[in-house]
RNA sequence: GGAUAGAUGGCAGAGUGGUCUAUUGCGGCGGUCUUGAAAACCGUUGAGUGUAAAAAACUCCGGGGGUUCGAAUCCCUCUCUAUCCGCCA
C-alpha cells in the first residue's frame, strides 16, 4: 500500500509507473488527492472545535471549584452547541478517510526506476543456464513428465482427481520420495545460506492475508473457510512475512533471512488447456519459499543475492533454465521489481516457471507495519523481499523429463545422497 | 462448546471521571570519564496532521459507537490475546 504523502509528493512518478503497468485509473490517485484535501479541512476545523470543547471544560472545573454555577450554565450551553457540531464533522471525517483507504488499497505497487539509482542491479543477459548432455539418444522418443510418471508409477493426478478433484495430485512411492528429497535438499541449501527455517500454519487470518497483499487483489483466488474466517496460504510467504507484522527491528539487525516449506494452495478459476496439464498447475502443491527483510537502501543487495542463489540451486541440479525481468505489465500487485526463472520441459517443448525473486519494497510493510530503528534512530519503513526455492511439482516435471533415459530415469548428482539411489527404475 | 481475565508509547508496566499535557523502569540516541571498551554519571528520546524547514495547535491508550461540560478511566459492540474446564490428535 502505497502512503498519502508519497503520492502527494509523486504524483508524476506515479503516473508513470502506473502506465508500465498498464493501469490507467489515474482518476483514483486524483480522487485521492482531492479526498485527502478535504479530509485536511475537516481535521483542521474538528481540531479548532476541540480546542474550544477543551478550553470550556476547564473553565468549567475552575468556576465548579468557586461555586459559580450561573456562569457555568452559559458554558455548558455553548459547549454543547459545539459538541453537536463536531459529531456531524467527525462522521463526515471519518467517512472521507474511510474512502481513502478503500482506494489505496486498490493502487499496485510503483514498479522500479531503472538507472537513477546506484543500485547496481545483476546482469541478466537472457542467457540460457544449460544442461551438457541430453541422457536420450537421437532417435528415441522424449516422454512427457505425465507419461513417465505413469511409465515408473511416481505420481497419478487420476488417484487426485478421485479424492478431491480436477487438479489434485498424488505422489507415489519414489515420486513421493524425490519430492522429499527436494524439499530436504532446498532447505538445507538455504538453512546453510543463512535462512532460518519456521514451520508455520497453512491457515491465516484475514488480516494476514490483507498484510501480505492478496487482499483484495487475489481474493478470489483463494480457498476460505467461511466457517472460522481463514483462508488456506496461497503461498508460505503469507504466514512466513506476517511473523514480522508490527515488528521493529534495530537497523544492525537487518537482514532478516527466512525460509519455509509450506503446500500452497489456488483455486486457479479461469486457468484451462495445456497451461493446468498434470503438475503444471495445482489447486494444491508444495513449494520451498524464502524471504529477506531489509533496509530501503540495501533491499536491492537483499535482490541480488536472493536472484544468485535460486541461480545456485538450479546451476546445482543442472537444469536447463533462463532468467526473465518482468517488464511492468506482468508485475505482480505488491511487486516492484521481479525476475522470473523458467526451466526448460523438453516433454512438452515449453519454459516452466519455477521460482520468482520479488522486491515488495515498502508496499508490504506498510500494510503490516513493520519497520526498522534506523542507526540515526528514526523509524522508517523495512522492505520485504521474497522469492520461491523452488516450486516442487514443476522441478519434479523438469527433472524427470531431462533426466530421462530409456528404461530409467537418472537422479541428479546433489539428490543422490537424499535420495541415496543413483536411478529410478 | 462453556467460564474468566485482559489489550496503554520500541519493550515492561502504573494509572478507575477534571494538573494525564500519560508516572516509572529498560531500551535507543548524544555526552562526560577512558588509550579503547564496559560500568557509572549527565542530557535527550513515541507516532500522526501541520510547515520549505521549524514553531504553535490538535489527534492518537486494540477498532467502532454511546454517556458527560469533560473519558485511558463509565456503558454497548466488534476484533484479538491469555488462562481454566470439556472434547480430541
Amino acid at each position: 500500500m502505497l502512503k498519502v504523502s508519497f503520492i502527494k509528493k509523486n504524483k508524476k512518478k506515479i503516473f508513470l509507473g502506473l502506465k508500465k503497468r498498464n493501469y490507467y485509473k489515474f482518476y483514483i490517485i486524483n480522487y485521492i488527492l482531492i479526498l485527502n484535501k478535504e479530509s485536511k479541512k475537516l481535521k483542521f476545523k474538528l481540531d479548532n472545535l476541540r480546542y474550544y470543547i477543551n478550553f470550556f471544560s476547564k473553565k468549567i472545573e475552575f468556576f465548579f471549584k468557586k461555586c459559580e454555577k450561573e456562569k457555568i450554565k452559559i458554558m455548558i450551553n455553548y459547549s454543547f452547541f459545539l459538541k453537536k457540531k463536531r459529531k456531524e464533522k467527525n462522521k463526515k471525517l471519518k467517512k472521507i478517510n474511510n474512502k481513502i483507504f478503500e482506494n489505496l488499497i486498490k493502487i499496485p505497487n510503483i514498479p522500479f526506476e531503472e538507472g537513477k539509482k546506484k543500485n547496481n542491479l545483476l546482469d541478466i543477459d537472457n542467457k540460457i543456464y544449460s544442461k551438457k548432455e541430453f541422457f536420450l539418444k537421437k532417435n528415441e522418443k522424449i516422454l512427457s513428465h505425465w507419461e513417465l510418471g505413469n511409465k515408473f508409477n511416481l505420481f497419478s493426478t487420476k488417484i487426485g482427481s478421485i479424492i478431491s478433484g480436477n487438479g489434485f495430485n498424488v505422489f507415489i512411492n519414489k515420486g513421493a520420495l524425490l519430492q522429499r528429497s527436494l524439499i530436504q535438499y532446498f532447505l538445507d541449501k538455504n538453512i546453510s545460506s543463512g535462512y532460518i527455517e519456521y514451520v508455520l500454519p497453512y491457515l491465516v487470518k484475514k488480516n494476514s492475508v490483507y498484510g501480505t497483499g492478496q487482499i483484495p487483489d487475489k481474493k478470489s483466488q483463494m480457498y476460505h473457510i467461511n466457517y472460522d474466517n481463514l483462508y488456506l496460504i496461497p503461498t508460505g510467504e503469507v504466514p512466513l512475512i506476517n511473523i514480522f507484522c508490527n515488528k521493529i527491528f534495530k537497523e544492525s539487525e537487518l537482514p532478516i533471512k527466512a525460509t519455509t516449506y509450506t503446500s500452497c494452495f489456488r483455486r486457479e478459476s479461469g486457468s484451462y488447456g495445456t497451461k493446468v496439464r498434470c503438475l503444471n498447475r495445482l489447486h494444491q502443491f508444495d513449494k520451498v519459499e524464502i524471504i529477506q527483510i531489509n533496509t530501503c537502501k540495501n533491499s536491492y543487495f537483499s535482490f541480488n543475492e536472493m536472484v544468485n542463489h535460486i541461480k545456485d540451486l538450479l546451476i546445482s541440479l543442472d537444469l536447463p533454465f533462463r532468467i526473465i525481468k518482468l517488464c511492468g505489465n506482468d508485475l505482480g500487485f505488491t511487486s516492484a521489481l521481479t525476475y522470473d526463472f523458467e526451466v526448460y520441459s523438453p516433454g512438452q517443448k515449453k519454459w516452466l516457471e519455477v521460482s520468482s525473486v520479488s522486491n515488495c519494497t515498502n508496499f508490504q510493510s506498510n500494510r503490516i507495519k513493520l519497520k526498522y530503528r534506523s542507526y540515526n534512530g528514526k523509524i522508517k519503513l523495512c522492505h520485504t523481499l521474497n522469492g520461491s526455492s523452488l516450486a516442487i511439482p514443476r522441478i519434479i516435471s523438469a527433472i524427470i523429463e531431462n533426466y530421462q533415459t530409456k528404461n530409467y530415469i537418472i537422479i541428479p548428482k546433489v539428490l543422490i545422497p537424499y535420495m541415496k539411489m543413483e536411478k529410478l527404475l
